[in-house]
Order: structure tokens, then C-alpha cells, then sequence
RNA sequence: GGAGGCGUGGCGGAACAGGCAUACGCGCCGGACUUAAAAUCUGGUUCUUUGUGGGUUCGACUCCCACCGCCUCCA
């Protein structure tokens, strides 16, 4: 840990350790001995009391990474443990789990580095994530713990892989995937650029390769309607519309000259075809060979190369268009023009029909394109018929008026496209399209540490009696894939020395040969050999259903019981990072919506609401700029650009040369308007911003040192008590001796000797208030508020030498979801607890508010004559308008600017403000 | 470039079906306790103002328009 950390130096609350004082240390491994111990947290068998309200709240299972946890963490989890806590004591019945998302790279790449198997790996993470959890006091009910990495799970992501596989839903395909020899791997998009890797520099081939692929396009209409049924964040919802990307046009038929055949577009503004001026087609399109002209040959086939290895990010990011000439003509269906057709990598072989009519006129990518390359650009829409002949400087890419087409001018554009794809329908050269961004799912890596995909296939041996495990030469019948049999299941991983991906895109399984080929009887009882696939699933199988496994962990015949997914269904709470808005929750959704069709689910959708947990930063940080000589140089003069390695490097904007950060202590700094300066030199403005938690820049909080010097309670609290659960908050460790404070107050202030008396009746107010505030507050998670309440109502206590014992228990009551072990604490000593032979103050029913005791008497009306403050009335609560009035004009400060002029308007906001407008 | 979000004291943030701006906490300043400090207790502190400029309204942090700045995601 880096030696800057503010935990080493922050000082230390004297009190821990001090008998008869609140001591974190002490209590808090005692309560959570005692939980484990009276099963607290169990979770109700629903099935038992069918008609009790249920909550089923989930949090995303962490990946068990080596570093352990880090402060993000306790902040998702701390916020559905006090909702949790809150709804127990509701008597709702709570399903409340925990697991973890195991497999995935790191262990992998620790495997291939030490050798160390990356099941040993992952369990020494999982040991550390639990202990670290488990630390924090969250109530999850242990007992159905899962791991997506044990054999008992994957038997059963494997055989969702099967019911998908046998509707068809997993299938094989060859498709173009970014395959790097040297690395021996497929690489995502992202590690792709310029054609080489991004780590090492090798060079990277777009190749068709068999690829398993789930197609989730079957159901991209209803994963895009059905998000109108759930109560997500609305980022979220609009960035899963985005990545469906339905949009409905035109598929269009465009002869090719000389020949019998033709070529398909597909188009959303068939209301264009008349400013079609040329034709793309993508460089992987089949047609470019037949239509390309002996003398154009050798250029599109240089150009068709190069594109190869472009990855499709790429294509689609240039900044410049590149693009030949085929030499081949294609004929406009609407008017016979004869158009070139070019071959450009800006269209993509796997969006649309890879080819497209280009109307330069009114298409933003068409436009540069034509631009460059001298091409027509003709007009065919504009705001009005008047601007026939307006000519374009840019494209216009808005809806208008159709004109220069034909006897459709003057339709509207949406007018135009319906009547167009009718006509070019009832002519055979064209039908109405929907076409998605959403492309099926690419499910095969070629890793070891994943599930195996649970089917192999024939082999052909060229001599029948050979071996294909000592190298007999075969054929892989990858056109005939037979699925594990159910009773198989699960196909564990083989146990291999080496993990590393080869030169072999089969993946390092191909390597277990013992494991990859076995024999089999035929129908007619003759042995034949057979080889298993070799490629593992993605790590969001497994994620993509745990939720489902919670139900009923450790069910040995079914994935889960439908009786129990029936109860339970679908999760009322998820709470989550917004990084896995798209990917991950549409692919649960996806499976999801399989298992519904096929009967093993009865709720369309798994989680109805979903709330992303806000990013912590690390503290804030004060920065200032210097050059080479190391003069200060102002915050505004300095710019960001990214320099030759590909960083992001500050330079001044004035001389062009890099400037270097310099952290400046708090001391050093001062506001001077908007802007923080150096105390010293106040013409020099510095940057004032918390960056995210990372290791480079040595900013990373360890929750666990938090723990220790501060207690669980105080972190829980202190992260709830940050801000609004889905913002983004910069981390200070100073605020947290905050909340350590308040905590320690409610010990004190619970630990005195109490009265049994009634509290005064406005001690009972805020009793009741708080009660009110709390659970509301509780309910919509804004537990920031929430916290505020609690503050108050213990300052409100405090003074009190012998608070009423109804103050304190409903404070403890109060108090106990979000430090839950200070309030069994507190309970017990307030004489209901373990202790003395009562329970968890878990058990015990949420206090109830009485409304009519939340209300003032009496009110303190605040009285504005012309949108000024004048003055304050004291009235009865349920005070006239009239009575108000009349109170506020006898009010000094009131009736020196109203006396004698006359009253215009007035208005009693009940409870809150009298307005007064008067002339004059 | 596109989508979404956000700009409130020295800092984190409250308040928004339009109605007392700055609750609660941090920090800072003072007092009590102490030989002293820390801890604790206790009082005070945010100064005309809700990024800027317009609009609607009796009344705008809250609604509308434009601009500036920041963040996240996608490209």
C-alpha cells in the first residue's frame, strides 16, 4: 500500500479500546458469530406462506479478483443490506444471496505465468472476498452462496447452453473475428489497432473462423419492447434501445448491368432512391468478384486486402473515407440511371445486406465520400418544394419535401418511404426491412478457463482402425454436432500443464487429447471415434442466470425448481455498476426470456427494478502545472493531447511544450472566484478534482483498513452518507471520523441510564418524524437523508441525562439496518437482546409512526409582501387563510409595507408561506 | 461527433407537484474540561448568493430557451 494513504495517518479515535465505550473491535466479530450462529438471515420458505410479500434484493456477483475488495463494493452491498434489514423488520420475506462471478482472465493468465491451476487461485480469492465481506456485517443468507466455477453450477449453464441449443438458438458459424497468430488468441475489437495488437504490436487477420454463436437477434423485437415493463435507471434503457438498434426501411433490388443478377440493399430512406448516384459494397460482399472489370482487378484486389485487416471499430471510427471503383454499373429501380458501384470498408459486411445505395445528397458518410472522390451529388429532399435547386454544401440528412423525384415529388418523407416501399414491392424490387444494430451473440473463446461447451462431433479417419490421440489423420465433422447427453453433464475442464492459447485457433483444450477424442458405439454397435469441441463459453454464461441458481442452490436434478422461481420471481431489487448496463443485462435477459419460452419461468422479465450504484473517486486532489524550468504555469493556459506512446499528456497551449503535474497540499491553495489558486502566486489557477481509484496513481482505499480503524458500522455509514446512492462522490477519509463520531454518540447517549417516562411532546414529534423519515427514506434508498434524520434525533437526545427509554429504543430500532451490529449492541444492553435470553434486534417489527403526532401545534408562517420576506406569524396548524392574513397584518415588519396600499393578490401555501402582493 | 447526467458555502451534500436556500456532516474560529495536548462537551462560522444570460410567474435552485464548464457511456 502506498505510504501516502490518508488511512496511516488519519489520527485514530481514542475512545476505541476504553472500557464502557463504544468499541468497534469488540462487538462487531461477536455479532456476526451470533448471526451465523441463529441463522438470522435465512431466507422464509415462501412456498410454506404462499400469500406472506416477498423481496427478492440482489447484488451483482463480484468477480474474486486477487486484489480483494475495493470501496465500490460496500457501497451496492451496504445499500440493499439496509433495505434488506428494513423489509425483515417489515415481515416482508427477504431472499437475499451472495456468490461469485469466477471465471474469467486473471486466474487464467496467473495459471499460464506460475503454472498454478486457476481453480486454486480462484478459491483463495473467493476465501479472501468472503472473509472481507462477511466483515462488513451484510446480511446475506450464506447458506446459498454460489460459485459459477464449481462442476455443480456449470452442469447446469452448460444445460442452458443445450435447451438453446436445441431450439436452435446455438448454432455455428464462420465469422470474421480478429485472430492474432502470435498471440494465439481471437481479440476483441477494442485491442485491435492499425491492424496489430495492442499489446506487443503483432500483426491481426480478420478471419472467417467457426465460431459458436447464440442468436439473440430472434429476439431483439421483444428484449426492446419488453423494456418498457421495467423500472430502470433511464440512461440504462436508452442505451439498451441503442444497442438493439431496430430501424425499419427498405430492402431494394438494384440490377447489375450486363448480367441476370442483381444487388440487394438495404436502406432507411428509400425516399432517396432518386439521389442515389452510386453504389458500396463491402469489401467481404461475394459480388465484388464478379462485377469488378479486368482492368479495375488489380487495384480492388489490393484494396480488398488491406480491409482485412482493418477491425470493424476502425472502419467505422476513419476519419477518412478510402474507397475503388469496381468498374462494374448497377440500374436505379425508380428511374433506370445507370450508377458505379465502388467497394469502400465504411460499409460492413455484417450490418444490412453488406451494400448500400450511396445518396451523397442526403447522407452524411455518402457525402465525404462523393466529395472526395468526385462524384454527383444530387438533391431530393429539402425543407420545402422551393429548394429544388438549392445546392448542398453539406448533406441534408433531416426529413422534408421530396423533390427532382419523379411524380413523387412533394411528399412528405414519411409519405414518400410508405408509398415507395409499396410500389417497389408490387414491382418485385423491393420489400419493407427491419434491420437491427444487434448482431447474434459470438459465444465461443478459445480459453481454458470458461465452461466447456457441452458437444462434440463425428470424426472421419482416413484409415478407419487409426488413432486420432496419436495423431491419425481425421476430419472434425463440425457440420454434424451431437449434445452432450443431460446425464453427462457437467463436462468438466481437463487437467492440463500448459494453459496458454496456441498457434491452433482451437484453444489450449485441443491440446488435452485424452479428453478431446473417445470412442463410441453406433447404432449398429461399431466403436467410432469422436472429438469434443475445444472452445468455452464467454464469462457472462455464467452470469447470465445466477440469479435463477439463488432460488435453490443446491437443487442436484434442476437447475432450480419452478415452483420456487414462480414464488420468487422475478428480483424486485437489483443493484449494480452501470458498466454492465448493455452487455450483461441483456444477455441475462435474453436467456431468460429462452427459459420463459420454454416453460421453465413464468415472469418475461428477471429484474424489475435496477438502480446503478454512483462511482467512488479517490480524495480530492490539488494540482498545479510546471514547465521544464519549473516556473508554475496556470491551469488555463494547459491543454491535453495525446503524444507518440498513445498517453494523454498536459501541455502548455501558449508555447506547445509539456508541462508536469505537481501535487500542492490543501495549505497551499485558496478560492479566488470560481477557481482555486496558490496561496503564494494567485494569479496561477490549479486544478481541484478527485480522479478515479487506481493503482498508478496510488489513490486506492482498502476497505479493510477502514474496518479496522474505524468499524464496519462507521464504513457502511460513511458510504451511505456520501450522497445520493447513484452519484459519483469523491472519497475523505476526514468525513468518515464524522459518522465514527455520531456512532459513538448513539452508544453513549443509548448506554445511560434511561426513564421510563413518556417523552415531552416534542421529543414525540421527532420520535415520530424520524420514524417517518427513515422508513420513507429507507424505501426509495435515499439513505443519505435518512442518516441526516437519525443525526438529528440523537442531537436532540443527547443533552438528556436519563432519555425516556421509548427515545432509545426506537432510536436503536431506527439505527440498526445501517449500523446493524452497534444496534444488536445497543439492544442488548437496553435488556431485550441475546444476552438476556431475547433475540436479534433483526426480529423485532419496524417501529409504526402516528401522523397526527408528526405535526406541529403550531406553526411559524413566513410572510413575503412583493417577493420579499417581511415577516413571521405564529398561527395554529390548522389556521384559516383568513386567519393568516389577519395574524401576518398585525405583524410589525408586515404592516409597514402593506399599510395603505392597496392589496392586489395574496396566497396562503398551507403550512408553508403567506404571499402578499400589494400596488404601489 | 452522438446519447445520458450534473453545476448550490472552503469541502461532501440538503431543499425541487415552483413557496423560509444552505438541513446533516467535514473543515475553520472561540469557550469549557486539562499542567498541556488529543479525545469529549459547548458556542459560532457559510452574506445577497444556487455556472452565465434571457423567459414564464405574485414568487424560480426547481419549469422553458440559449450559452459555458464538468462527468459517464457509445462512436
Amino acid at each position: 500500500m502506498s505510504n501516502e494513504s490518508p488511512v496511516e495517518t488519519a489520527p485514530s479515535p481514542a475512545a476505541s479500546g476504553e472500557p464502557g465505550r463504544y468499541n468497534p473491535a469488540e462487538i462487531e466479530p461477536k455479532w456476526q458469530a451470533f448471526w451465523d450462529k441463529d441463522q438470522t438471515f435465512r431466507t422464509p420458505d415462501l412456498l410454506a406462506e404462499p400469500s406472506r410479500k416477498k423481496a427478492y434484493v440482489l447484488d451483482m456477483f463480484p468477480y474474486p479478483s486477487g486484489a480483494g475488495l475495493h470501496v465500490g463494493h460496500p457501497e451496492g452491498y451496504t445499500a440493499t443490506d439496509i433495505h434488506c434489514r428494513w423489509l425483515r423488520a417489515m415481515g416482508v420475506a427477504v431472499l437475499h444471496p451472495m456468490g461469485w462471478d469466477a471465471f474469467g482472465l486473471p486466474a487464467e493468465q496467473y495459471a499460464i505465468q506460475t503454472g498454478t491451476h486457476p481453480s486454486i487461485t480462484t478459491a483463495k480469492n473467493i476465501e479472501t472476498f468472503r472473509r472481507q465481506i462477511k466483515s462488513l456485517g451484510l446480511s446475506y443468507d450464506w447458506e446459498r452462496e454460489v460459485d459459477s466455477t464449481d462442476p455443480a453450477y456449470v452442469k447446469w449453464t452448460q444445460w442452458i447452453f443445450l435447451q438453446l441449443f436445441h431450439r436452435g438458438l446455438a448454432f455455428q458459424s464462420e465469422m470474421p473475428v480478429n485472430w492474432c497468430p502470435a498471440l494465439g488468441t481471437v481479440l476483441a475489437n477494442e485491442e485491435v489497432k492499425d491492424g496489430k495488437s495492442e499489446r506487443g504490436g503483432h500483426p491481426v487477420f480478420r478471419t472467417p473462423l467457426r465460431q459458436w454463436m447464440l442468436k439473440i437477434t430472434a429476439y431483439a423485437d421483444r428484449l426492446l419492447d419488453d423494456l418498457s415493463e421495467v423500472d430502470w435507471p433511464e440512461g440504462t434503457r436508452v442505451m439498451q434501445t441503442d444497442w438493439i438498434g431496430r430501424s425499419v426501411g427498405a430492402e431494394v433490388s438494384f440490377a447489375i448491368e450486363g448480367t441476370t443478377k442483381s444487388l440487394e440493399i438495404f436502406t432507411t430512406r428509400p425516399d432517396t432512391l432518386f439521389g442515389a448516384t452510386f453504389m458500396v459494397v463491402a469489401p467481404e460482399h461475394p459480388i465484388v468478384k464478379e462485377i469488378t472489370t479486368v482492368d479495375r482487378k488489380a487495384e480492388v484486389d489490393a484494396y480488398v486486402a488491406r480491409s482485412i485487416h482493418r477491425s470493424e471499430r476502425e472502419r467505422r471510427e476513419a476519419k477518412e473515407k478510402t474507397g475503388v471503383a469496381t468498374g462494374g454499373f448497377a440500374i436505379n429501380p425508380v428511374n433506370g440511371a445507370k450508377v458505379p458501384v465502388w467497394v469502400a470498408d465504411y460499409v460492413l459486411w455484417g450490418y444490412g445486406t453488406g451494400a448500400i445505395m450511396a445518396v451523397p445528397g442526403h447522407d452524411e458518410r455518402d457525402f465525404e465520400f462523393a466529395t472526395k472522390f468526385g462524384i454527383d451529388v444530387i438533391r431530393v429532399v429539402g425543407k420545402d418544394a422551393s429548394e429544388k435547386d438549392a445546392p448542398l454544401a453539406s448533406a441534408f440528412v433531416e426529413e422534408g419535401i421530396a423533390v427532382n423525384s419523379g411524380a413523387y415529388d412533394g411528399l412528405t418523407t414519411s409519405a414518400f418511404k410508405a408509398k415507395i416501399t409499396a410500389d417497389l414491392e408490387a414491382r418485385g424490387q423491393g420489400k419493407k426491412r427491419v434491420e437491427y444494430k444487434l448482431r447474434d451473440w459470438i459465444f465461443s473463446r478459445q480459453r481454458y478457463w470458461g465452461e466447456p461447451i457441452p458437444v462434440y462431433f463425428p470424426i472421419d479417419l482416413d484409415d478407419p482402425s487409426g488413432d486420432p490421440r496419436k495423431g491419425a489423420s481425421h476430419r472434425v465433422r463440425f457440420d454434424q454436432p451431437i449434445a452432450v447427453e443431460e446425464s453427462e453433464l457437467p463436462l468438466r475442464l481437463p487437467e492440463l500443464e500448459d494453459y496458454k492459447p496456441g498457434e491452433d485457433p482451437a484453444g489450449p483444450l485441443a491440446r488435452a487429447v485424452d479428453w478431446r477424442f473417445f470412442q463410441k458405439p453406433d447404432a449398429n454397435g461399431t466403436l467410432r471415434w469422436y472429438a469434443r469441441e475445444t472452445n468455452t463459453m464467454p464469462q457472462w454464461a455464467g452470469s447470465c442466470w445466477y440469479y435463477l441458481r439463488f432460488l435453490d442452490p443446491k437443487n442436484p436434478s434442476a437447475a432450480f425448481d419452478k415452483k420456487l422461481a414462480d414464488a420468487w420471481l422475478p428480483v424486485d431489487l437489483y443493484v449494480g455498476g452501470a458498466e454492465h448496463a448493455v452487455l450483461h443485462l441483456l444477455y441475462a435477459r435474453f436467456w431468460h426470456k429462452v427459459l420463459f419460452d420454454a416453460g421453465y419461468v413464468s415472469s418475461p422479465e428477471p429484474f424489475k427494478k435496477l438502480v446503478h450504484q454512483g462511482m467512488i473517486l479517490g480524495e480530492v486532489e490539488h494540482t498545479a502545472y510546471t514547465d521544464g524550468a519549473g516556473a508554475f504555469v496556470s491551469r488555463d493556459r494547459v491543454g491535453e493531447r495525446v503524444n507518440d506512446a498513445g498517453e494523454d499528456e498536459p501541455f502548455d497551449k501558449t508555447t506547445q511544450l509539456v508541462v508536469t503535474t505537481k501535487k500542492i497540499s490543501v495549505e497551499d491553495v485558496v478560492k479566488k472566484g470560481g477557481d482555486f489558486v496558490l496561496k503564494a502566486q494567485p494569479e496561477i489557477t490549479i486544478d481541484a478534482r478527485a480522479h478515479k481509484m487506481s493503482k498508478s496513481r496510488g489513490n486506492v482505499v482498502n476497505p479493510d483498513a477502514i474496518v479496522k480503524q474505524f468499524g464496519a458500522d462507521a464504513l457502511r455509514l460513511y458510504e451511505m452518507f456520501m450522497g445520493p446512492l447513484e452519484a459519483t462522490k469523491p472519497w475523505s477519509t476526514d468525513s468518515i471520523l464524522g459518522v465514527r463520531r455520531f456512532l459513538d454518540r448513539t452508544y453513549t447517549v443509548c448506554t445511560r441510564t434511561p426513564s421510563e417516562a413518556t417523552p415531552d411532546d416534542a421529543l414525540m414529534r421527532t420520535l415520530h418524524r424520524t420514524i417517518r423519515k427513515v422508513g420513507e427514506d429507507i424505501a426509495t434508498l435515499r439513505f443519505n437523508t435518512a442518516i441526516s434524520a437519525l443525526m438529528q434525533l440523537v442531537n436532540e437526545i443527547y443533552p438528556l441525562a436519563n432519555p425516556p427509554r421509548f427515545a432509545l429504543e426506537t432510536l436503536v430500532l431506527l439505527v440498526h439496518p445501517f449500523a446493524p451490529h452497534l444496534g444488536e449492541e445497543l439492544w442488548d444492553k437496553l435488556g431485550h437482546g441475546a444476552s438476556t435470553g431475547g433475540g436479534s434486534v433483526q426480529r423485532v417489527a419496524w417501529p409504526s409512526f402516528d401522523p397526527a403526532l408528526c405535526v406541529d401545534s403550531e406553526l411559524e408562517i413566513p410572510v413575503q409582501v412583493n417577493g420579499k420576506i417581511r415577516g413571521r406569524v405564529k398561527v395554529p396548524a390548522d389556521a384559516s387563510e383568513a386567519a393568516v392574513i389577519a395574524a401576518a397584518m398585525a405583524d410589525e415588519g408586515v404592516k409597514k409595507h402593506v399599510d395603505g396600499k392597496p392589496l392586489v393578490k395574496q396566497q396562503y401555501v398551507t403550512g408553508r408561506i403567506l404571499t402578499l402582493v400589494v400596488k404601489g
